[in-house]
DNA sequence: GGGCAGTCGATAATCTATTATCATATCCCA
DNA sequence: TGGGATATGATAATAGATTATCGACTGCCC
């Protein structure tokens, strides 16, 4: 049976908190502020749980390592500040699956949009 | 000074014919059609050396190796097979930098798309 | 409150991609 | 053609992310 731990509370919590798709290591240092001396091992643990259990799912982005996000959510692409290599989510103006396409012959299943800038804190 | 052996001309050759980004290890592979004995070791010292100089590029698709595709191509996209793993060039139909927008503060400066689905190899 | 299955934290182990090492082979100018 | 700077191939080493291990701890049902 799956118990209600502090550790597993604060993982959570950040991750409902941020908003947007966070890192294991993003997620250890949000975590501690909620509870001390929470480890890698247990934050790699409770992703794993909470995406197979679907209330989390991985964002993988060009490069970078694999982040997660409560899942859920509407369609939506993701944004990658250039400066604090945090990602966003961004849900104005998707072109649609439609406004894709191939050559002829492919068939395209979905699709990735990842736009790359600087975020409005980094602007400021 | 950079010597001209054949090693590099059969990577530089794989390369241009595929047309398309490849691995280190596709191009490995590809490559030891033209270069007997080729080494993965090369292919990496090389396809480093190639980026170095410019004439390759490198690309980024989530979740997978780094691949190289040959530089100077106009503005495109790539699609990646669930079939057979490989990626593609496509350029019809890019929606534009411009159709691309973040919330305010954000600064976009340049976009990625990737499609998923099944190339015209595999679907026949 | 007692007890045990489920968790935790520290850290060793693993895995995959890429780079470094080094002895041998070879391209290319003199 | 001779020789040295370069390149190659096999493989060891490295790096980063993730998973496994294990003894200690603790929610939670009775």
């Amino acid at each position: 049976m799956e118990r209600d731990t502090p550790q597993r509370r604060a993982i959570r919590e950040v991750l409902t908190r941020a908003g947007r798709p966070m890192s294991p290591a993003e997620v250890l240092d949000a975590g501690n502020a909620l509870a001390t001396g929470l480890g890698i091992a247990t934050v790699y643990r409770n992703l794993k749980l909470l995406t197979e259990s679907g209330w989390l799912c991985s964002v993988d982005l060009p490069g970078e390592t694999t982040r997660y996000e409560v899942s859920g959510k509407p369609h939506h692409h993701h944004f990658l500040c250039r400066e604090c290599d945090r990602a966003f989510e961004v849900v104005e103006h998707c072109p649609g699956n439609h406004r894709f396409s191939a050559p002829s012959g492919f068939h395209v299943e979905a699709h990735e949009v990842v736009l790359y800038g600087v975020c409005a804190t980094c602007t400021n």
